[in-house]
DNA sequence: AGCACGCCGACT
DNA sequence: GTCGGCGTGCTC
């Protein structure tokens, strides 16, 4: 007779955050041996015939529970979905951030399709999978990136600002090349690897990368943009015996890889790498904790560096690493000069550059960032749809405003007279955003793009213009830096071998760091700065929301003394804010005592019922909020 | 969230 | 006496 422990502690699948705790469920007879760590089950909640969800914990003998037990109701699926090791760093992030376990468990789990769990289940238990071989990184000293892998270290690289051409005519950033070698020497030993990304045009290129050297059936994509079946078909797959190498945006941190051996992130500085549901833990800190928790080897890949990452090099929990030999690019920035050219004068574009993206146009793509919104329109030609060039230097026509003259974004030039070169049409019509374009090809090209919305082009463009700098750097904003330096850094990167990025209209220290490439220098000292005023990363911030009774009641409860108490300030009507500064050492306990008064608040907080007739002002919950930079601007 | 428990004002 | 108001507290 097959006799098990006879008890599950569970985590019930709700929101309040008085619940995130385990309760002690008995294991019915018939269930004994069947309900196990990491499954769903079903249990019976506060009255007879109502019932929640929930997530077997643990499975144990005794409880220290007194009360009398309720039995496991039912199992919904008998798939462990999630692996201990999740669990346990769901608890650790949640803790950190004061937010429930179950918030992040619900990031991390995808939801139950019956009819793609059934086909798993039915498949042949993990079929045997092609060997991988370890593919050497290129471009970094010989055995550094190997070894931090093996030895479950930790590296920021800079990534090699170049395309590499990873089949027939598929380019790819060098990063994702660098990324996916480093998932392979994981793979050849045995280890899975996840790979993290901000968005889906950098999913594309890793995909690529990877498809070059491994295997499909090693690859897995999880990430939020496939459907709920294909999203939990994906991650099924992962829960097998065989290595895999899982990638996807910031929720993949928490995939449940068998054997993990490495993560990898790219671009840890872009802002959608930030999660914005509760508690609200960015992909760096889950991939931090993860890789600190299961041992194993942490990569932060990046054009540039972000001021959390050079933190961490500076503390010496991460070690930095840059290509060898070191590969300058091209850039010239042209804040000081401005073009004779009287025309190109008034579009502020001097003219050298104007004169070297008119040449390079001749010989293939030419890429011109601009910034968001504004400029982003095409203007394109009413009759065929062909984008509006400039009769005159064949540059991109924009508008300034809707009402405005459409003019050249290069010359400056007004389209006066203005017709099709190719139908000879002569009205124009305002273009939004089309379908996306990932790549273009190699031949000439006029591709303006939005900052972080760039193509690849097949070899790289021929010339890069960064046209809006001075727009994107007047933002007000404790990131503007860096986060510039990101943007233009990753468009910089797209140009092939030797060809000219003009940065234009910016000076300083920004246009300096991106022209001698060094970034890492820009992120010091950028901490430096933080150090002195005693900003995030350099110190930790936490904000408080709710009512103005809830905020104040909570930080006046909190016993350790942050460093600053910022505000409140009102950000809705009912609703304000207050900033608590505070050094890391605090953190934890800091996150202790405020998740306290998070939980007092919700039990204790009550409607007034009698004001039903006159609808008062809605009340507001407390919310807890660390390392949130928003209210500086980012 | 819901839902039961519990302790004070007008009622068959 | 007791029916029922909704403030308070609990959920294994």
């Amino acid at each position: 007779m097959a006799v098990g422990p006879s008890i599950a502690r569970v985590w019930v699948d709700s929101p309040l955050p008085q619940l995130d705790r385990l309760f002690d469920y008995r294991v019915p007879e018939a269930l004994v041996g069947e309900v196990a760590v990491g499954i769903r089950v079903r249990v019976p909640w506060r009255s007879a015939g109502r019932f929640v969800d929930a997530y077997v914990i643990d499975l144990v003998d005794s409880v220290e529970f007194t009360g009398i037990l309720s039995e496991v109701e039912a199992i919904v699926s008998i798939v462990p979905v999630l692996a201990p090791e999740v669990a346990v760093l769901a608890r650790r992030a949640a803790d950190r951030a004061a937010g429930s376990a179950i918030d992040i468990v619900r990031v991390a789990v995808p939801g139950r399709q019956a009819r793609v769990e059934k086909a798993w289940l039915a498949a042949p238990p993990t079929p045997y999978l092609p060997a991988v071989s370890a593919v050497v990184p290129s471009g970094y000293v010989a055995g550094r990136i190997e070894s931090a892998i093996s030895d479950g270290g930790r590296l920021a690289i800079n990534a090699i600002p170049l395309g590499v051409e990873v089949a027939e005519a598929v380019w790819v950033g060098h990063w994702a090349v660098t990324l996916a070698a480093a998932a392979s020497i994981s793979l050849a030993a045995g280890k899975s690897a996840i790979l993290a990304v901000p968005d889906y045009r950098d999913q594309e290129q890793l995909a690529d990368a990877l498809a070059a050297i491994l295997p499909a059936q090693r690859i897995v994509r999880l990430d939020a943009r496939q459907s709920n079946p294909d999203r939990y078909r994906a991650f099924l797959r992962c829960i097998g015996d065989e290595a895999l190498v899982i990638i996807g945006n910031r929720s993949v941190v928490y995939a449940p890889a068998k054997n993990l051996g490495l993560i990898g992130l790219w671009d840890d500085g872009d802002p959608l790498h930030s999660e914005p549901l509760a508690p609200y833990v960015s992909t760096r800190d889950a991939a931090l904790l993860r890789s600190e928790q299961q041992g194993c080897a942490l990569l932060f890949v990046g054009h540039s560096r972000s001021t959390e990452v050079e933190r961490l090099v500076e503390v010496g929990w991460v070690e930095s690493l840059s290509p060898t030999p070191s590969v300058l690019p091209k850039v010239i920035p042209t804040a000081a000069q401005v073009s004779g050219d009287r025309l190109a004068a008034q579009a502020r574009i001097p003219s050298s550059a104007w004169r070297e993206a008119r040449n390079a146009l001749e010989t293939g793509p030419v890429l011109v960032q601009v910034a968001r919104p504004g400029y982003a329109p095409r203007l394109a030609c009413v009759d065929c749809g062909q984008s509006a060039r400039c009769l005159r230097c064949e540059g991109p026509l924009a508008q300034k405003t809707s009402r405005s003259v459409p003019a050249c974004s290069w010359c400056g030039a007004l389209a006066v007279d203005w017709h099709c070169d190719n139908c000879e049409g002569t009205r124009l019509k305002l273009v939004g955003a089309d379908r996306p374009i990932l790549t273009v090809g190699p031949e000439p090209a006029l591709v303006i793009a939005t900052r972080g919305a760039e193509p690849r082009a097949a070899g790289g463009y021929r010339a890069v213009l960064l046209l809006d700098g001075d727009r994107m750097a007047a933002r007000e904003s404790l990131r503007v830096g860096e986060d510039c330096l990101r943007w233009w850094s990753n468009a910089v990167a797209l140009a092939a071998r030797g060809a000219p990025t003009f940065l234009v209209g910016v000076g300083g220290a920004l246009a300096s760091a991106l022209s001698t490439w060094r970034q890492s220098d820009y992120a010091r000292s950028e901490l430096v700065d933080r150090r002195r005023l005693r900003f995030p990363p350099a110190v930790r911030v936490a904000s408080v929301t709710g009512s103005l009774e809830a905020v104040s009641k909570a930080v006046a409860a909190v016993s350790i003394a942050p460093e600053d108490i910022l505000g409140p300030v009102e950000t809705a009507p009912g609703a304000v804010r207050t900033i608590l500064r505070f050094d890391y050492a605090q953190g934890a306990e800091l996150a202790t005592e405020l998740r306290a008064e998070v939980i007092r608040n919700a039990t204790s907080r009550r409607r007034s019922l009698a004001a039903k007739g006159a609808p008062g002002p809605i009340p507001v919950g407390l919310r807890v909020r660390f390392d949130d930079v928003e209210p500086f601007g980012a």
